[in-house]
DNA sequence: CATGAATGAGCCTTCATTCAT
DNA sequence: AATGAATGAAGGCTCATTCAT
């Protein structure tokens, strides 16, 4: 659920403006809502009114991605191998958090602008938590790890990836990413 | 050395200044020029005269932490064993980068505002190199580990710490940064 | 009669807005056609089209005020003593201007949004001077003091009332406006 | 003191912004920072160097104002017949509030941006209230009037004389502010 | 008739940088 | 060399009013 209004012509803005809000995200350029209100050709009231804030905007754009990852979680639940399951959804994080800017941004934060974000996020970490007890009960992973870890780590190799390749290039800031989070879980394997 | 000018009240000036924008950086203020002026109780025009940007003056205040990292990467290559000798370096590197806000954040720029920065980031990378050389000789290191590395996971676990911790409480940072190097240090040991 | 159009739902919708609105006035709250809106739970567009303008709204929430003190000064000009009847008109003008913000606000006002505002502020400002011109023929008030003196001084009185009291308890701003009323009317008082 | 800075640019400056606001403040054009910066040709980070808040330019511009009254007031304290004196103050206190739009203004502020005023503005008071007390000692005025009062009748005379006048024609609105004070005066003296 | 989305002028404020004194 | 006043682009936000649905 993303939330948009209800009104045909309304919905269209709104497709409109989180479009070009995600390209600006991609194009690593900082959300500013006048910007934004110039570049979709509406007037800044409309985008004030869809968006009361830049971070509104940016967790609205980071949804689609905290959605996926969350689905992704669901699987993993499903998955018979503990450590398979929590590796493969810690790599699905980080690479969604390499590839989304706003996602990175957005997981990082402490505070959140909508509702329906911290929904998400809680739900994440939840599912995140029930993976790594799976796999502590399993004898699989560090005893020292709790699930308040887990959502720093993945920002931080994220940022690793981002402080060693730049800007740009994203293919490379992932291969880097899943290097990082490949030693970083053979750290916390045991068994 | 630090370069401070030569004639003997510029001299005091330059370090007041240093020291007022420590005090800023410790408290997490942002460091603007203008407001620098005002604390330390000079003119704008003086502060710009000593330093030129934001970042100049941010890269003098970085530059302690790190010259007394480099003697710490010095005193490490004196080290017999090769893994001691790195997993220490990294363990200062993390605990000043988790200590000291202006170091973070000069080590992570992509490009550096003083010459002086850039030769000391380079003097430090290469010691950094020179320890993971010896223990990647020495079979105690994962063989796709390279010194490019270095910098980005360091970085990537203070920023782990920094998500887990808020701003407040250094100590509690200090504390997690180091189990998360643990456990990645866990991950990257062989042999 | 206050205007209410014909329709039984507009006619309802009509009172909502204006019940909003006088609750708005009553809490200090400048009024907002927009802000109304959402209180009242109907479209911008509804509100604007039973009052065109601020103005509008406000002075058919001073409609009330205005009409009981119509009423009053028909009674006052029943009473045998002139001088009473006067004095008492105006002791009640005071007090209607400091209890009801919006009677203050439109009494003050040079133009009016509502004919029927001014056909209710005239009718007012013409008991007011019969009820002068009695006092006046009976000699028992100054002479140099016009009917076209009467609404200011009462809007001063209700001014100076709001200066001295500040923005709230009511009471003591009632009582305040009533000892000014009560020197301003000894000093018109003769004979 | 107006307190005026100490570079001669400056100063030059500083005083134009307030020509310029004074002139404003006369049109009756609501003082506006902005404003003021394009019509005086200046940048608006000028304007807020020397006044941070329009409140705090206002105060400024009233100051001459109430300056001048508190020069009054000290000679009225010098004048042998306690009615007399008390009865010139507010004669003048009221002159000015009808001629000079700004000191209605900051009279009538509960508050104040810059310190002098607030100390301009209790050394008028203090000076009215000893004007008062000394009237109230030969038995003159009214006991039940209080220093507190002093204030709010000036101000809500001359909005009084305002509502009476409208904008403009500032003799007239001073005749009938007079008119208004000398009823009021009549029913304060006594003995 | 009712709705409420869209508009965008207009106001406020900050701050990096320059340059006259 | 030091000073700090001046600059003005840049960004943020509100709100009265219109008009398509």
């Amino acid at each position: 659920m993303t939330t948009p209004p209800l009104r045909k012509d309304a919905a269209r803005n709104w497709e409109q403006i989180v479009a070009v809000a995600r390209e600006l995200v991609d194009a690593g350029v900082p959300l500013q809502l006048n910007d934004v209100a110039r570049r979709v050709g509406m007037g800044v009231g409309t985008v004030y009114r869809h968006f009361p804030t830049t971070e509104a905007l940016l967790e609205t754009v980071a949804t689609r991605s905290l959605e996926l990852l969350v689905a992704h979680g669901e699987q993993a639940l499903a998955d018979d191998d503990p450590w398979r399951a929590l590796a493969g959804f810690l790599a699905r994080t980080i690479e969604a958090q390499v590839t989304d800017a706003s996602l990175s941004a957005v997981t990082a934060a402490p505070t959140d602008a909508l509702p329906h974000t911290t929904e998400l996020k809680q739900t994440l970490w939840s599912l995140g938590g029930r993976l790594l007890d799976r796999a502590r009960a399993a004898g699989v992973v560090r005893a020292d790890l709790t699930s308040a870890d887990l959502v720093p780590l993945m920002c931080g190799i994220a940022y690793a990836a981002a402080v060693h390749g730049g800007a740009d290039d994203a293919v490379a800031r992932t291969d880097t990413a899943q290097r990082y989070l490949t030693a970083l879980l053979e750290g916390l394997h045991t068994g």
